[in-house]
RNA sequence: GGAAGCGUAGCUCAGAGGAAGAGCGUCUGCCUUACAAGCAGAAGGCCACAGGUUCGAUCCCUGUCGCUUCCA
């Protein structure tokens, strides 16, 4: 096998490892071990993939990678969505930059072009996919609009028909005039933005008195039917019945009563546009007015407005305004805060507008979906967004499903031209099943996106069919997604789990943050603030990515990455490429022998217990989905105690040769063996090719198989052992940088007092690069202590010392320690404390105290021997 | 208008009712034969503010301020 290089190079090896684990099926569900599944959340086919989607995807295959190692059937199926609106927006731009257009092509050309796009942008995103090393079972891919899942919308569709829980029905709506569709409720984004607050005079017929408006949206005066004032107002007591003449159009409308006027908003009187108004709509209804529409779906005045008819709708407001005010009809402006709602794809104020559409009736469905969480069958993690999901749950609207677009599934609903049957059928029907014409016509509109992703966690095991997959993996284990879709998604997979399948469609649902950039930003193409994972991948290598983003994905906060923290975690694959280097460099007549407790030096029983304790914390982490303190724990299990403490303190053993040597070699390899596959899940590639050095490893680590530890290999003594030596070697490393020794140097240091163990003192003679360590009886000149306990003190040689620097320094030390004493005392002398606290805090202070006590004596001590 | 999360080292974040932690950055020494993408050492904090509970609060409670987000 060739050597090492000292630095390691990320690119050499990824691609290799990914070929060799996909084309060894490695990534098919294996054993016959419980089944564990992940659904990928489909990314869209709209764009590469960005960094939120890394996250999403490395958290996944470090779940998907523990869990197969732990012996699960595990499996995870990728896929796409085709996502209605955002494809059909992105394709018709770069139509654009061609120089054509939707309409020119027309729709069968049009989605022609979509399948292309499709086509192209699927791979990318499989290329990408596998360039962050996921381990996802390619074999069961699958895509939102490929056959098997049109199948299951449809009869997902016609089934809900059948069972009453779909229905079609003329109710305002939000039209997004330039997507040209309408959106769900979900779909449109609220913001406060700065406008004006109008108030109108609407002359009372027959008098020269008036009832004042004040409104937003003075176009929308044009298609006014009703101003409504609250019953018991007194301000507009004795209006009710009178009607007035609505300005510039002279119409004449009612004043009604209605309760849902606020008489503190405002001016307490509230013009009615039931055409152009969700709530002005009910009002219409509840009293029987005429609906007028004067905005039309291309959001210009149309004939019904008159002289205004033609104009956009701003142009329209701002010829209203006008007119007002030169008709004397305009009171004042007032600037204004209102929320603005806006088309979640382009941004386009949205135009509250009135259609026929398609609805799913989602209060039969939410039920059980309510009951789920709340019972805990479904477990949000963190928990924070329980809370989140049950709010929105118990106010659920029925849900808008068509859509006006041609990219995504057709309705699967027909018209009889010459009976007006509606005919909703899974299998296309060929004549009228009511007067038997042949002149059907197929529902232009197709369905929401959401309405097939809904389906997502069966469907991609191949529902309807009963297929042996739906069997063994539904339903699945973890859902991981971003809480912007808790309910376009999320909510609706648990809705329709439990009503297709009888059953929740997973477990746990991990909710992930969003990654901003370093100042906190949203990153966005507009602010070109975004970080493109393949840039970070070719940079920084893949495990590096990965690894970084593990340790930063927060429960509670949103993620602000910065490009310089790859950088540390490529350091660390650095780190864990050159330790590995170290000890198969130091493999040379390596002897592999069953570990006997007995010979095992101190050094060997510490790192011991430390990997076992590492492994089980690690565990503990990811069950819960605490990645950050999973990759922490073992950054500093591998560096710091690992590389710093247990490689450099075996070093004299492996160069003596003989048992001393093989001991090392077995303890060094197994806790490599073991680290590697505990990092295994978050760094993937490097982990796999270092592994497959080790001496004795045997096929691959993908499929090897999680590191088992419990209690018993917990080791305290050793730990407690070892932490002195840590001490020892601290405190003469200490003093040598204090007195500006280069650490290479090495110096002279012995013990007084009563006898450490040779072993111990040889150690702390390698790790502090000091001359063997000697006892003596006395003091030596020149010599200042570096570490003691009650019964011993280490001194350091230094010869020529400067005494006042010396006892400078000691003095520190010194008012330290009485400080501590005096804080001590103090809690002991309080008699609550002593009476209240727990025993074992008041004997910790106690003990506290006595070894406060002895420090200072001893210092003292040592600083009157110097003067 | 309703709700949630967050304010801890210069930066990014952990933390737990009993003497403040990490990484990065900074400063000082070191090319000590795995690694200078490294090693050793150090400096740096009224734990947002004000009350309360407690023997004891950075942690629990209440309020204030600030930042972020969701819903209406």
């Amino acid at each position: 096998m060739e050597e090492l290089s000292t630095r390691y190079n990320p690119s050499d090896l990824e691609e290799k490892w990914y070929s060799r684990w996909k084309e060894g099926g490695y990534f098919e569900p294996r054993g016959t071990g419980e089944p564990f599944t992940i659904m990928i959340p489909p990314p869209n086919i709209t764009a590469p993939l960005h960094m939120g989607h890394a996250l999403n995807l490395v958290i996944q295959d470090i779940i998907i990678r523990f869990k197969r190692m732990k012996g699960f059937k595990a499996l995870w199926v990728p896929g796409e969505d085709h996502a209605g609106i955002a494809t059909q927006n992105a394709v018709e731009k770069d139509l654009a930059k061609k120089g054509t257009n939707r309409k020119e092509l027309g729709r069968e050309r049009f989605l022609e072009a979509t399948w292309n796009w499709t086509a192209e942008y699927r791979q990318r995103i499989r290329e990408q996919i596998e360039a962050m090393g996921c381990s996802v079972d390619w074999s069961r891919e699958r895509f939102t609009m490929d056959d098997g899942l049109s199948e299951a919308v449809r009869k997902s569709f016609v089934d809900l028909y059948k069972q009453g829980l779909i229905y079609r029905g003329k109710y305002i709506v939000n039209w997004c005039p330039r997507c040209a569709t309408v959106l769900s409720d979900e779909e449109v984004e609220h913001e406060d933005e700065k406008g004006a607050f109008y108030h109108i005079k609407y002359p009372i017929k027959g008098g020269e008195e008036y009832v004042v408006i004040a409104t937003t949206r003075p176009e929308t005066m044009l298609a006014d039917t009703a101003v409504a004032v609250y019953p018991p107002d007194e301000r507009y007591e004795g209006l009710s019945g009178k009607t007035v003449i609505l300005p510039l159009m002279n119409r004449e409308i009612p004043i009604i009563q209605d309760r849902y006027v606020d008489p503190s908003f405002g001016t307490g009187a509230l013009k009615v546009t039931p055409a152009h108004d969700p709530n002005d709509f009910q009002i219409g209804l509840r009293h029987g007015l005429e609906v007028i529409e004067v905005i039309d779906k291309d959001a210009r005045i149309n004939e019904n407005g008159g002289k205004y008819s033609g104009l956009d709708r701003y142009e329209a407001r701002k010829q209203v305004v006008k007119d007002l005010e030169e008709q004397g009809f305009l009171i004042k402006v007032e600037p204004m805060v209102h929320a603005v709602g806006r088309c979640y794809r382009c941004e386009t104020i949205v135009e509250p507008s009135l259609s026929d559409q398609w609805y799913v009736k989602v209060g039969p469905l939410a039920e059980r979906a309510i009951e789920a969480v709340e019972h805990g069958d479904v477990v949000f993690f963190p928990e924070t967004w329980k809370k989140v999901y049950l709010n929105w749950m118990h106010e659920i609207r029925d849900w808008c499903i068509s859509r006006q677009l041609w990219w995504g599934h057709r309705v699967p609903v027909w018209y009889c031209d010459d009976c007006n049957e509606i005919i909703v059928e899974e299998h296309d029907p060929e004549f009228c099943p009511k007067c038997g014409s042949r002149k059907l016509r197929q529902d232009e509109d197709v369905l929401d996106t959401w309405f097939s992703s809904q389906l997502w966690p069966f469907t991609t095991l191949g529902w309807p069919e009963k297929t042996s997959d739906l069997e063994v993996f539904y339903p699945t284990s973890v859902l991981v997604t971003a809480f912007d879709i808790i309910f376009f998604w999320v909510a609706r997979m648990i809705m329709a789990g439990y009503h297709f399948m009888g059953e929740k469609p997973f477990n746990h649902v991990y909710i992930t943050r969003l990654i901003r950039d370093k100042n906190g930003r949203k990153m966005s193409k507009s602010l070109g603030n975004g970080i493109d994972p393949l840039d970070v991948i070719e940079e920084h290598g893949t495990d590096a990515m990965r690894f970084t983003l593990a340790i930063l994905a927060a429960q509670n906060h949103d993620i602000k990455l910065d490009v310089r923290f790859f950088e540390t975690y490529k350091k660390f694959a650095n780190k864990i490429w050159n330790a590995s280097r170290f000890a198969l460099i130091n493999m040379e007549g390596f002897e592999k022998m069953e570990i006997d407790e007995t010979k095992l030096a101190v050094e060997d029983r510490w790192i011991m217990s430390r990997l076992a304790k590492s492994v089980t914390a690690v565990e503990r982490s990811i069950d819960v989905y605490d990645f950050p303190t999973a990759s922490k724990t073992i950054y500093s299990f591998f560096w710091n105690e690992f590389c710093d403490w247990y490689i450099e303190s075996i070093k004299p053993r492996l160069n003596r040769g003989g048992e001393d040597r093989t001991v090392a070699q077995n303890v060094l390899i197994t806790t490599l063996d073991a680290s590697l596959r505990m990092l295994h899940p978050f760094m993937p590639y490097i982990t796999e090719e270092l592994w497959q050095r080790l001496p004795g490893s045997d096929g691959m680590l993908i499929a090897s198989e999680w590191p088992e530890f419990d209690e018993s290999d917990f080791d305290d003594a050793s730990e407690n052992e070892f932490s002195r030596i840590m001490e020892m070697v601290r405190g003469i490393r200490n003093v040598k940088a204090e007195m500006n020794i280069p650490p290479s140097s090495r110096t002279d240091v012995y013990c007084l007092g009563r006898e450490i163990d040779s072993e111990i003192l040889n150690l702390v003679s390698h790790l502090s690069n000091s001359n063997e360590i000697g006892r003596r009886n006395e003091k030596a000149s020149g010599s200042v202590s570096a570490w003691a306990d009650t019964e011993n003190t280490l001194y350091v040689v230094l010869g020529e010392i400067d005494t006042e620097a010396e006892i400078r320094r000691l003095e520190g030390k010194l008012d330290k320690e009485r400080n501590d004493l005096i804080r001590t005392k103090s809690k002991l002398e309080n008699k609550s404390f002593v009476d209240n606290a727990p025993e074992e805090v008041v004997n910790e202070n106690r003990e506290r105290l006595s070894i406060s006590q002895d420090n200072i004596r001893r210092i003292e001590k040592i600083i009157e021997d110097l003067r």
